[in-house]
DNA sequence: CACAAAAGATTAACTCGGTCAATCTTTTGC
DNA sequence: GCAAAAGATTGACCGAGTTAATCTTTTGTG
């Protein structure tokens, strides 16, 4: 068995990237509710059975990139050797600092467009709430899944997503993220000072 | 005009409850997805398009009691005379001792088994989350809508859910309400004692 | 009390997301 | 090199929700 990466392995890929781009292409420029699953087949080269066994929904083909990073508070708060609320107060700013797109603060144009798409489409914000609520209940999990952590778990879940959304409404007003950058972690230290312990 | 209430207003409203009350029976009895709006609307003598006149989704001829509710929140916060901590708490222990179905605090068998139906049907959960969300942004709005309004409306739409669903969940195992009284009070103060201002 | 206008219900046909049973292709064990 | 198993593909199908045209019922008015 010498197959280092199977041609099995390799065609699902292919397949697998077709579809996401193919859709995300349709979806930018004639909006999601404008696009048919069989459109984005179509233009895959693949039939539709086969586009949802490798995407269990028409959401699922945006936000497969968000889906990725699942459970990653949960994560975070389980590998820091810090009290949680700081470990996820550092794992945000450091996001902030590093530009990553899920903390709003992006501001290139691909980024924005992307994220204009999810936050104006009524049926990805909510498949996208769907995610945030498996992270809220990893999250409570990983603190205990007793009161306080079922409390903290919400609250922090919510403390990130309000703030995402503002910098992403900020930067989609027209500033550059580089000028958010101060707001954004000053707002970051309100929210995450509002969390008990600290 | 010496009309009451129409005629015409009196067979809408008899429609309505014989779909929602056609629809809750058949889903009681075979589950959520077990039941298509084509057998509920033959249950209520009514074609298919007449019944998504009265209820927008499938999901609505479940929810319409819950959905009643819409706003709650933002409205005790804009009525009182007090801090608006002050008041949600204030209204949700009201809420527990009332034995207020949304509270979680309720052992009536009819409700247990609505309750039971509505959590453990994800289409349900998903339409649920929907709601909650509209109530946060009406909170945030009733707070001022800056940031510190919006992480408080968030947080305080998410106490209250961990709170009921706790209550529930406990209810659902066997405990009756009155003896699980003593101790929502309790988890509810602590909650509450966590967000700002207090 | 009749009647015109309007509001609402009905029907049939349709679109679209998602699933299933059967078929075909590729990989793998011998 | 080949048979069997694993996996990919497809056409046919189901149910939610919509639309347009038609028909019925209610209501305000002369």
């Amino acid at each position: 068995m010498l197959t280092v990466t199977g041609l099995r392995e390799r065609k699902k890929q292919q397949t697998y990237d077709a579809l996401s781009e193919a859709a995300i292409a349709l979806f930018l420029k004639r909006g999601f509710d404008e696009v048919s699953v069989t459109d984005i087949a179509e233009a895959a080269n693949v039939s539709k059975p086969t586009l949802f066994k490798y995407f269990p929904t028409k959401q699922d083909l945006v936000l497969h990139r968000i889906a990725d990073h699942r459970h990653e508070s949960a994560r975070v708060v389980a590998a820091a050797g810090v009290p949680p609320v700081q470990a996820l107060r550092e794992h945000f700013l450091a996001g902030l600092t590093a530009r990553d797109p899920i903390t709003g603060l992006n501001d290139h144009p691909q980024v924005l467009a992307y994220y204009k798409l999810v936050f104006t489409t009524p049926a990805l914000t909510t498949r996208l709430h769907q995610f945030m609520d498996d992270d809220e209940r990893a999250l409570a999990e990983a603190l205990g899944g007793d009161l306080k952590g079922e409390l903290l778990a919400a609250q922090a879940v919510s403390v990130q997503r309000v703030l995402s959304r503002r910098n992403w409404e900020v930067i989609t007003a027209g500033q550059r993220a580089a000028d958010r950058y101060l707001d954004a972690v000053t707002e970051a230290e309100t929210a995450f000072d509002g969390l008990p312990i600290g």
